[in-house]
RNA sequence: AGCGGGGUAGGGCAGCCAGGUUAGCCCGCCGGGCUCAUAACCCGGAGGUCGGAGGUUCAAAUCCUCCCCCCGCUACCA
C-alpha cells in the first residue's frame, strides 16, 4: 500500500425510474462496493460515487405517459432506488442525482469550456417530431412497419424480425409510440462535438491499458482502430435537463449521453460539499493526476466510458481520466437474457423481502459476469448458499465459535507449545490475505471469493485433524489457533460480507465496527483469556420449498412466452 | 454484414496473452472417516483429451488458417 493513495470509484449511474435487478449489483455495484470498501481497509482515501441519472430523453417520456413530470417521476424513486442499495450493504460515499443543481453547474461549466476551446460546432440535421405530443422523438419512441418485410411494430433502424438494417425515416407508417398519432420529419439545428480531432489522443489514452480485461482492452482498441470517433451532437430540445450553454441554444439541453457522464463529477462536488463538509474537497480527486479513478459498469455501457468519456474529459483538460474501466457481461436467467417487459427478471426489491443482503452479495459475486455472459439459476443459487457460504464459510465459523464458547469456557484459551501444523495455519491465514489482496487489486472479485473460502477449508480441514474434542491436550492450542483464523477470515471477508463480518466481531466480542478495520488486521492476534459471546448460526438454509416458491413466483409473472414457460416443466422446476 | 468476447468432465469455472510436470478448481455424484458444528466438516474415488477440421513444432487447451455454435457491440435508448 501506497500512503495517501487516493481512489475514486464510480458505478454506472441508474437510470431514475428503473428498478435494479441481480444483474446490475453483479456487473457494477457490488464489484465497485468490494473494491471500494477494500481499499478503504488499505488505508486508502476513497470516495465511491453513484447516483440516479434522471435527464434522458425516455425519462421525459415516460413520465408523459404517466401524465407526470420528469420531476416527480424521478422524485418518486430517488428514495427507492437509494434503498435497495443501502440495504444492500453498497457503501456509496454520496448517491447523487444528476437533476441537483450542482449537477447542471457542472455541465455547465465543462461545456462553456469546450466552446472556448473550439470544441463545439453547430448543423442541422433531420429528427421525428410528433406535432401531438408536441416533442422530438428518438427513434426508439417511433414506431412502424418495416421497409424489407412489412413486419409491423419495429423501432429504430433494425427489423428485429427479418433482421434488416435500414435508415429510420425509411420505416413505412410511422407511428408516435406515445399517442400514435403520425409523426413528422423536421429540420432541427443541433450543436456538435468534434469527437473526429480526439481518436489519436484516446487511442494514446488507451495503448497502456493492457492490464484491462481482455474484452475490454480489444474491443476498445478495435473499435479506435477501425472506425475512429465521429463527431456527435451534444444537444436535444427538451426542457429537461441542464440546459446547453451556446450562444442561439434556445430550449436546448444537453443530450443525455453527454452529460450523465458528468454526473460522476458533479456527484463528487455535492459529496465535497455535503458529506465532507468541504466544497472544495473533490479538486483533490478530480484535478489530482495522483488519484485513480475507477469505473464499473456493464458491458452495454462500455463504449461511452472506454472511449466517450476519455474522449470528453481530454477535450475539456483539467481532469483525470479513468485508471482503469472495469466491465462485467451479462447475467442471464435460467439459461434466458432478461426481459423486464416480460417480467424475466430477478429484481433486488424482491430478493431483499427474503434473504440477508450477504447472501445475495455471496451469489452475485460467486457469478459475477467477469469474462462471460452467466446464469442466474434458483437451485443453484440454493446449492452455491448452502453448500459454500453455510456448509463452508458459516459453519466453520459457528463451529469454532461455538467449540470456544461451550467447552472452552467462553474465553480463547492458553495455547501450548505450537507444533509446525500450528505454525502453518497460523501463516497461511496471512498468506491467505495476501492472495485476496491481489485478486482484488486485479478486480478478480471471482478469485478472490475463492480464497476467502479456501481459507475457511483449510481452517475445517485442521480442526478435522487437531479434533480437540477429542485431544483435551492440544484443544488449548488448537483452538487458540482456530479463533485466530475465524477472525482473519472475518477481517479478509468484510468487502464481500460485511454484514457477516460484523456479526463475527460481535460473536468474538471485539467491540470493534467494520469500518473500523484495516487489512492488516487480519495478521493480528486476539490475546488468550478473551471473552467471546454466544454464537449463533450465521445464516439460514434455503429450502426446496421456497426455491419452489420463487421459480412458481416467476412462471407466474411470465407472459406469453411459450417457449420459456415449456422449459419451465422440462428443465428449470 | 463487420468487429469483439466465449465454446474445457453432469453443472459452474481457471489455465490460453509470454506453447512443455500425470489438464487444475468449485458444486454435484460414489466410497470411507469424524461427531465440535446448520445431515454440517475431513479424506479418497469415478468422470474431460480441452466446439470441429487442418497446419506450425521435438511438443498445443495454449500459436496460425478455415468452419460451426452462443453472446454482445456497430455511436439519435443512454
Amino acid at each position: 500500500m501506497k500512503l495517501g493513495e487516493k481512489v475514486l470509484v464510480t458505478a454506472a449511474l441508474p437510470y431514475s425510474y428503473a428498478p435494479r435487478h441481480f444483474g446490475h449489483l453483479a456487473g457494477a455495484y457490488l464489484p465497485a462496493d468490494i473494491f471500494a470498501r477494500f481499499k478503504r481497509m488499505k488505508g486508502a482515501e476513497v470516495v465511491y460515487v453513484c447516483g440516479t441519472d434522471e435527464n434522458a430523453s425516455s425519462i421525459v417520456i415516460e413520465a408523459m405517459k404517466r401524465g407526470m413530470t420528469p420531476k416527480e417521476l424521478c422524485d418518486m424513486y430517488y428514495p427507492i432506488q437509494k434503498e435497495v442499495f443501502e440495504k444492500l450493504g453498497i457503501s456509496f460515499d454520496i448517491f447523487s442525482r444528476t437533476s441537483k443543481p450542482i449537477h447542471y453547474q457542472v455541465v455547465k461549466e465543462f461545456y462553456q469550456k469546450l466552446w472556448e476551446k473550439g470544441y463545439i460546432y453547430s448543423k442541422t440535421i433531420k429528427q421525428w417530431w410528433c406535432p401531438n405530443c408536441k416533442i422530438f422523438l428518438p427513434d426508439r419512441f417511433v414506431t412502424g412497419m418495416c421497409p424489407k418485410c412489412g413486419a409491423p411494430g419495429q423501432y429504430g433502424d433494425v427489423c428485429e424480425v427479418c433482421g434488416s438494417w435500414y435508415e429510420s425515416f425509411e420505416i413505412i407508417d410511422p407511428r408516435c409510440s406515445l399517442c400514435g398519432s403520425k409523426p413528422e420529419i423536421r429540420d432541427k439545428t443541433h450543436f456538435f462535438l468534434k469527437l473526429s480531432t480526439l481518436t489519436d489522443k484516446v487511442l494514446e489514452y488507451i495503448r497502456d491499458k493492457k492490464f484491462w480485461r481482455r474484452a475490454t482492452y480489444n474491443k476498445t482498441i478495435a473499435w479506435l482502430e477501425k472506425e475512429g470517433l465521429r463527431d456527435k451532437d451534444i444537444t436535444r430540445d427538451y426542457e429537461w435537463g441542464p440546459p446547453a450553454p451556446f450562444p442561439g441554444a434556445v430550449d436546448q439541453v444537453i443530450y443525455n449521453w453527454a452529460e450523465n457522464l458528468l454526473g460522476y463529477i458533479s456527484a463528487t462536488r455535492d459529496w465535497a460539499e455535503n458529506v465532507a463538509g468541504d466544497p472544495e474537497r473533490w479538486k483533490g480527486f478530480w484535478l489530482d493526476n495522483g488519484v485513480k479513478l475507477y469505473c464499473f459498469i456493464g458491458k452495454d455501457n462500455l463504449f461511452f466510458h472506454t472511449i466517450l468519456f476519455p474522449a470528453l474529459l481530454i477535450a475539456h483538460g483539467d481532469y483525470i481520466l479513468p485508471y482503469n474501466v472495469v466491465v462485467n457481461e451479462f447475467v442471464n436467467l435460467e439459461g434466458e437474457k432478461l426481459s423486464t417487459s416480460r417480467g424475466w427478471v430477478v429484481w433486488l426489491h424482491e430478493l431483499l423481502e427474503r434473504y440477508d443482503p450477504d447472501v445475495i452479495r455471496y451469489y452475485a459475486a460467486a457469478i459475477a459476469p467477469e469474462a462471460k455472459d452467466t446464469d442466474f439459476k434458483w437451485h443453484d443459487f440454493a446449492e452455491k448458499v448452502n453448500s459454500e457460504l453455510i456448509g463452508t464459510y458459516g459453519n466453520f465459523v459457528h463451529r469454532v465459535l461455538s467449540f470456544t464458547y461451550s467447552k472452552m469456557g467462553g474465553t480463547i484459551p492458553q495455547p501450548g507449545e505450537p507444533d509446525h501444523r500450528d505454525e502453518e495455519m497460523l501463516s497461511r491465514r496471512i498468506e491467505y490475505a495476501r492472495m485476496l489482496e491481489e485478486h482484488i487489486e486485479a478486480c478478480e472479485f471471482k478469485k478472490g471469493l475463492r480464497v476467502i473460502l479456501d481459507l475457511a477449508q483449510e481452517g475445517n480441514a485442521y480442526m478435522n485433524e487437531k479434533a480437540p474434542w477429542s485431544n483435551p491436550g492440544n484443544a488449548g492450542t488448537a483452538i487458540y489457533v482456530l479463533c485466530q483464523v475465524v477472525y482473519s477470515l472475518a477481517v479478509i471477508s468484510a468487502p464481500y460480507l460485511p454484514f457477516t463480518a460484523q456479526r463475527v466481531l460481535d460473536y468474538m466480542n471485539l467491540d470493534k465496527r467494520i469500518s473500523e478495520l484495516k487489512w492488516s488486521d487480519a495478521e493480528a492476534l486476539i490475546p488468550a483469556g478473551h471473552r467471546i459471546n454466544e454464537p449463533q448460526p450465521l445464516f439460514r438454509k434455503i429450502t426446496n420449498e421456497e426455491i419452489k416458491e420463487q421459480v412458481e413466483r416467476l412462471r407466474g409473472r411470465l407472459k406469453n412466452n411459450s417457449r420459456i414457460s415449456e422449459r419451465f416443466y422440462s428443465e428449470i422446476l
